[in-house]
RNA sequence: GGUUCAGUGGUGGAAUUGGUAUACACGCGACACUUAAAAUGUCGUGCCUAAAAGGCAUGUGGGUUCGAGUCCCACCUGAACCACCA
C-alpha cells in the first residue's frame, strides 16, 4: 500500500470501530468529568444529509473525540426529530404512510453519518415519532396541564389555509406561513396553549418538597426562584446575536397604564343592556398602555383597536354606530399581512364618546383604528402625534391637532472623545451655540458652562444666579447680543441626554442655558450660512460636530421637510410642573402621581404570547386529553400513556384533525366515570417533541420516567450545543421554557439546558447563492466522499473558514485538503524508528514547532477555531516533509493531533506503525511551555513606525542591547542620519522603534 | 424604516487583540520528470518600477498613537434578523 486510498481505509475502520463501543459510548458509571456534546437532532428528510449537517456534525465530532482523548466521559448521541409536516405532505402525495418514509429516511441518514465517521453513541438513539418516546412528550403535556401551565382557550389564532392548521406566532414570518409561504389568516378557534409567558421573569420556586438544593436563592429575600427566560440569558455562553433575538422576541417594555375617564357627549347614557351608566367606577375608564408617559401632555386623542369591547359596551351612546360598524366590518376581513401592508392608516371617530386626559383634564376625541393591536397592552393607546410616528401619520390624515411637548436637545460636547482619563476636565469650559428653533421662526442661544467637578458631584446650588449672569455676559461678549431672555436651564445630570459615550460620563458636568434671542437682534446675524443648514454655530468652527448624529439628522429633516416627528427622549415643554424635566425623570414623577391618584400604574408589557401547541394534523404526538359528557375535560391517566396514533386514517387535511375520523381513536370511555367520551383529536406542534429530547439521551430506555433523576444529574445540562441559527427563537426558546418548568417543579436542579451554544454558518453554493434543488447547485456529501473520502470532506468543511460564518463552497478547494492527507500518508516512509524512544534536543527548531503545534491545535479545538488548527497541522506536516528522517515520536504526535479531524486515516497510520490499540485510546498530548518559546527571534527595527530592518536576536534581549543593535544597523542609520533621536520604543521579543 | 454584524490579494481566509499585514490553502506562472497528458516535485506570485533601492496598499475620508486591519468619528457598500408591540 503506498497510495493513500480512502475508499479502502474508511469502510474498513468504520466496521472495526463498530465492534469497539468503548470508543464512542458514554459510560454511566465512569467517575471522570462528563461532557455532553450535542447536535440539534435532524429532521430526517428524504433528501439525506446536506453540507450544513456535515459541517456542524463534524465540529461536534472533533470536539467529542478530543475530549475523550483528554480523558473526559463524553456523551455524544444522535436522534431523529421525526414528526412533522413534510413527511405528512409527502404521504398525502404518495399515499405512503409517513412512518414508512421516515424509517427509510432515517436509515439513509444513519448510513451517511457512519460514512462520515461520526462517533455517535447509537445505543442512545431516539426517535420522536416512536410511541416509547412520545409517551413522554404526552407526559410532559400532562405535567404542564396539572400545574396550570397548559390551557385551552378560544382566541384569535394564525391559520394557514394551505397547511390547514393553526400556527404558533413564532411560525409566522412576514404574515406568511413559515413552511408554505401562504398568507396567514386570523381565525377564532379554541386551541391549546402553554403558558410560556409565566417564565419570562424570575419565578418563585413552585415545589419545595421535591427540591433538594435546586433553585437560586435571592440574597435579599431569601426566596428560591427559577431564573426567567430573560435573566437566564445573562449567564449562558451563547452568541450575543442569538440572545438579542430572544430578547427582542420576548419584547419587554416598561411603561404605565393610564386611565382616561370615559364621558358621554349625551347626558343620559343608556347601555345596550338597558342599564344606565356608570355601573361601577371601573367601567368609566378607558385604560391605555404607554411607554412614553412623558409625552402625555401632547396627547390629543385616544385610539382603540377595532376589537375593543368599549364599542359594544357603549353601543347606545355611539352616535355614529353604523359608521363605526361599517369600519369594523371592513377591517375584519383583512389578514395580518394586509393590515401590515396597508401604508395608509385607516380609522373612524367614535362619536358620542369622549375621554379625559387625567393630567390636563382635557376632553379628547376617541377613535377606532386597526393600527392599534387588540392583543397587545390594553388594546387602546393614547395618541401623541407630535412624538409618535404612527400617531403622527394618523393625525395628518384626519387633520387632528399636533402639540409638541418634548424638545430635542441637539448638542453633544465637542472634544470629549479626545479627553483622556488623566485629564479631569474638558479643554473648553464654555461653549456657545445658536440654533434655529425647530418650530418657530426664531433663534435660540444655547450656552454651556462647565460646573466645577466638586460642585457637580455634591449637587451644588440649584439656582445659582451668578452662574447664569456669568453665562449671559459671556454670550454678550462673544456675540454682542443683549436681549437674552432665559427660557430654561436644563437640569444637570443628563449625560445620557447628550449621547456621550459611557466611559466619558463623568465629563458631562455642564450646565446648559437656553436664551431666547429677540427677533430684531437675530436679523444682525451676518454669518448665517443659509445654504448649508441654517444652523449657525458661533464660537467654534468645528462646533457643528457637537450635534449628536441623531440630532443632526433631525435638524436636517426639520429644515428640509418643514415638519417631522421627534420620537426620542428629550426635555419636556408645555407640561405644567413637569416642564424642564428630562423624559426619564418625567416618566418617573408622572407614574408616581398616577399611582397616588389611582389613575394608573407602572406596567411591564411583553410581545411574547403564550405558545399555541395544538395542530390539526396527523403526523404528531396526540394530545392526551379526553372530553367526557359528564366530567368535562379529563387528562388521560399516566398509566394509559402513550395515546397511540391510529393507523386507520386518511391523511388528507380538511381543517380538522385527521384523527377525528378514526373511530378506533375517537370514541373512548371516560377514565373518571366510565361514561361516553371522545378524545382530543389535535396533535402537538413538533416543537414540543424537541423541547425535551436532550433529557432523554441521559436515559433513553427508561419506561418509568422521562429520564432517571440521577442520570439527569450525571449528564445534564448540555455542555456544548451546535446547530443552525434559524432555531434562535423557536426551538431554543421552547427548550429553555421546558427546562425552567422542570426546574420550577423541582425535577431538576438547573434552569438552563444549553450552557454553550454555537451556530454553524450556512454553506452557500459556489455561485454565492443558497444551495437549492431548484437551482441545481446542491453539493451532495455522498458524491464528495466518493471522490475524496470522508476525511477530506470533513477537513475541507472545517478548513473553509470560521464555523459560524456563511461560506461559499469551492469545488477546487477540497483537492488541497486531499493533498495534505496524502502527504501525511506518504511521510510514513521517512519515519525513523528510534532505538531508545524520543531523542529530543537534536533539532531544537523542530522541537519548538512540535510544542507550538500541540498548543495551537489544543487551544483552537477548545475555541472551535478549526480552520486555524488545520492550518497549523499543515505547517507542521510541511516542516516534517523537509526532514530526511522523521523521528517516530514526531510522526505519532502528528497522527494523534490529526485524529479528531481525520479519524480514518489517523487510525490506519497509527495501526501501520505497529500500535495495537486505537489511536483514540491515546492520551491527548501536552505541550511544554518552555519549548513553545523561541530562543531566537527576528527583531524588527523601525524608524518612525516603519520597518527598516530585521535582525536575528536572542529572545530575551535587554533594552540596552537592543538599542545597540538598532544603531548598528546600516539601514536604520541611513534613515536617521543627521537627525536627533527623540525617543526609542522597545517591545520585548518583538521590535525597537526609533522616533526622530 | 429599525437593530446587529461585516468589508483584507484573482479566490476561501490568517494576523499572538495596538507591535513584521496577506499565515495556511486554492488558483495562476515558470521549470523538472514524460513521446505527450495527467499526477508529482521545485521555485515564484499584493500593487507601482526592467531590477535594486524605494514608495503605495486592509471599502472611503478624518482622528487618537512612537506605531492602527485592529481603537474613536463620519460616509459608502453588502449580509442577516426584526418590523404598526404605543
Amino acid at each position: 500500500m503506498d497510495k493513500y486510498n480512502p475508499k479502502f481505509i474508511e469502510p474498513k475502520w468504520q466496521k472495526l470501530w463498530e465492534e469497539k463501543p468503548d470508543l464512542y459510548a458514554a459510560d454511566n458509571d465512569s467517575q471522570e468529568e462528563k461532557r455532553f456534546i450535542l447536535d440539534m437532532f435532524p429532521y430526517p428528510s428524504g433528501e439525506g444529509l446536506h453540507t450544513g449537517h456535515v459541517e456542524s456534525y463534524t465540529a461536534t465530532d472533533i470536539v467529542s473525540r478530543y475530549f475523550r482523548m483528554k480523558g473526559k466521559n463524553v456523551l455524544h448521541p444522535q436522534g431523529w426529530d421525526a414528526f412533522g409536516l413534510p413527511a405528512e405532505n409527502y404521504a398525502i402525495k404518495t399515499k405512503i404512510h409517513p412512518e414508512k418514509t421516515t424509517k427509510t429516511a432515517i436509515h439513509n441518514f444513519k448510513r451517511q453519518m457512519n460514512m462520515m465517521g461520526f462517533a455517535y453513541d447509537w445505543s442512545r438513539e431516539l426517535n420522536s415519532s416512536d410511541p416509547e418516546y412520545y409517551k413522554w412528550t404526552q407526559w410532559f403535556f400532562l405535567l404542564l396541564y396539572k400545574n396550570g401551565l397548559a390551557y385551552k382557550k378560544k382566541a384569535k389564532v394564525n391559520w394557514c389555509d394551505s397547511c390547514k392548521t393553526v400556527l404558533a406566532n413564532e411560525q409566522v414570518e412576514d404574515g406568511k406561513c413559515e413552511r408554505c409561504k401562504n398568507p396567514v389568516r386570523q381565525k377564532d378557534l379554541e386551541q391549546w396553549f402553554f403558558k410560556i409567558t409565566d417564565f419570562i421573569e424570575n419565578k418563585l420556586f413552585a415545589s419545595r418538597t421535591r427540591a433538594t438544593n435546586a433553585g437560586h436563592t435571592n440574597e435579599k429575600s431569601g426566596k428560591t426562584y427559577t431564573s426567567g427566560l430573560l435573566s437566564g440569558l445573562d449567564k449562558i455562553d451563547w452568541p450575543e446575536s442569538t440572545k438579542m433575538l430572544q430578547r427582542n422576541w420576548i419584547g419587554r417594555s416598561e411603561g404605565a397604564t393610564v386611565k382616561f375617564k370615559i364621558v358621554s357627549a349625551e347626558p343620559s347614557p343608556v347601555r345596550s343592556t338597558g342599564h344606565t351608566l356608570p355601573i361601577t367606577g371601573e367601567e368609566e375608564y378607558l385604560e391605555v398602555f404607554t411607554t412614553r408617559l412623558d409625552t402625555i401632555y401632547g396627547c390629543n386623542y385616544a385610539v382603540v383597536a377595532p376589537e375593543h369591547k368599549i364599542i359594544d359596551d357603549y353601543k347606545s351612546q355611539i352616535t355614529n354606530y353604523d359608521e363605526v360598524r361599517k369600519y369594523l366590518e371592513s377591517v375584519k376581513g383583512k389578514s395580518d399581512l394586509d393590515r401590515m401592508e396597508a401604508k395608509i392608516k385607516t380609522g373612524v371617530e367614535i362619536k358620542g364618546l369622549k375621554v379625559i386626559n387625567p393630567f390636563t383634564n382635557e376632553e379628547l376625541p376617541l377613535y377606532a383604528a386597526d393600527y392599534v393591536l387588540s392583543q397587545y397592552g390594553t388594546g387602546a393607546v393614547m395618541a401623541v402625534p407630535a412624538h409618535d410616528e404612527r400617531d403622527w401619520e394618523f393625525a395628518k390624515k384626519y387633520n387632528l391637532p399636533i402639540n409638541q411637548t418634548i424638545e430635542p436637545c441637539f448638542i453633544t460636547i465637542n472634544g470629549l472623545d479626545k479627553v483622556r482619563e488623566d485629564q479631569p476636565f474638558v479643554e473648553r469650559d464654555s461653549i456657545t451655540a445658536i440654533v434655529k428653533h425647530w418650530k418657530e421662526e426664531s433663534y435660540i442661544v444655547l450656552k454651556w458652562k462647565q460646573v466645577d467637578w466638586k460642585t457637580f458631584i455634591t449637587g451644588g446650588p440649584e439656582n445659582d444666579q451668578s452662574f447664569e449672569e456669568a453665562a449671559r455676559s459671556e454670550v454678550l461678549e462673544e456675540t454682542g447680543y443683549k436681549n437674552l431672555k432665559l427660557i430654561r436651564e436644563l437640569p444637570r445630570y443628563h449625560s445620557q441626554f447628550y449621547h456621550i459615550p459611557k466611559k466619558l460620563n463623568r465629563f458631562a458636568h455642564m450646565r446648559v442655558f437656553y436664551f431666547k434671542l429677540e427677533n430684531d437682534e437675530h436679523q444682525d446675524i451676518s454669518d448665517i450660512d443659509k445654504e448649508r443648514h441654517e444652523v449657525v454655530w458661533v464660537s467654534e468652527n468645528d462646533i457643528e460636530k457637537m450635534l449628536t448624529p441623531e440630532a443632526h439628522k433631525y435638524v436636517w429633516k426639520v429644515l428640509k421637510d418643514g415638519e417631522k416627528v421627534f420620537t426620542s427622549d428629550g426635555v419636556l415643554i408645555d407640561s405644567d410642573e413637569y416642564s424642564g424635566l428630562t423624559s426619564e425623570e418625567a416618566r418617573e414623577k408622572m407614574a408616581e402621581w398616577l399611582e397616588k391618584n389611582n389613575l394608573g400604574a407602572r406596567k411591564v408589557n411583553y410581545k411574547l404570547r403564550d405558545w399555541l401547541v395544538s395542530r390539526q394534523r396527523y403526523w404528531g404526538a396526540p394530545i392526551p386529553i379526553i372530553y367526557c359528557e359528564k366530567c368535562g375535560t379529563v387528562p388521560v391517566p399516566e398509566e394509559d400513556l402513550p395515546v397511540k396514533l391510529p393507523t386507520d386514517v386518511d391523511f388528507l387535511p380538511t381543517g380538522e384533525s385527521p384523527l377525528k375520523y378514526s373511530k378506533s381513536f375517537q370514541n373512548v370511555k371516560c377514565p373518571v366515570c366510565g361514561g361516553k367520551a371522545t378524545r382530543e383529536s389535535d396533535t402537538m406542534d413538533t416543537f414540543v417533541c424537541s423541547s425535551w429530547y436532550y433529557f432523554r439521551y441521559a436515559d433513553p430506555k427508561n419506561e418509568k420516567e422521562f429520564a432517571d433523576k440521577e442520570l439527569i444529574k450525571k449528564w445534564l445540562p448540555v455542555d456544548l450545543y451546535v446547530g443552525g441559527a434559524e432555531h434562535s427563537v423557536l426551538h431554543l426558546l421552547y427548550a429553555r421554557f421546558f427546562t425552567k418548568v422542570l426546574h420550577n417543579l423541582g425535577y431538576i436542579d438547573f434552569d438552563e439546558p444549553f450552557l454553550k451554544l454555537r451556530h454553524q454558518g450556512i454553506i452557500l453554493s459556489e455561485d454565492g447563492r443558497k444551495m437549492s434543488k431548484s437551482l441545481g447547485n446542491v453539493v451532495n456529501p455522498d458524491d464528495e466522499v466518493k471522490k475524496w473520502g470522508a476525511d477530506s470532506l470533513r477537513i475541507f468543511e472545517m478548513f473553509m473558514g470560521p464555523l459560524e460564518d456563511a461560506k461559499p463552497w469551492n469545488t477546487k478547494g477540497i483537492v488541497g485538503v486531499y493533498r495534505f492527507l496524502e502527504k501525511v500518508y506518504k511521510l510514513a516512509k521517512a519515519v525513523r524508528i528510534e532505538a531508545n524512544g524520543s531523542k529530543s534536543g537534536i533539532n531544537k527548531k523542530l522541537d519548538s514547532l512540535v510544542h507550538k503545534t500541540i498548543k495551537k491545535v489544543t487551544e483552537d479545538i477548545e475555541a472551535m477555531r478549526f480552520n486555524t488548527a488545520i492550518s497549523q497541522l499543515m505547517i507542521f506536516t510541511n516542516e516534517l516533509d523537509k526532514e530526511k528522517e522523521i523521528p517516530i515520536t514526531n510522526y505519532q504526535l502528528l497522527i494523534t493531533l490529526l485524529s479528531p479531524f481525520a479519524p480514518h486515516l489517523s487510525e490506519e497510520l497509527w495501526n501501520s506503525l505497529g500500535n495495537k490499540d486505537s489511536v483514540f485510546k491515546e492520551k491527548w498530548p501536552e505541550y511544554d511551555p518552555e519549548l513553545v518559546k523561541d530562543e531566537e527571534i527576528e527583531l524588527v527595527l523601525q524608524v518612525n513606525g516603519k520597518v527598516r530592518d530585521r535582525i536575528k536576536a536572542d529572545a530575551d534581549l535587554s533594552e540596552e542591547e537592543a538599542k545597540k543593535i538598532v544603531l548598528a544597523s546600516e539601514k536604520v542609520r541611513a534613515h536617521i542620519s543627521g537627525k536627533e533621536i527623540k525617543k526609542v520604543i522597545f517591545v520585548k521579543g518583538r521590535l525597537v522603534n526609533i522616533v526622530i
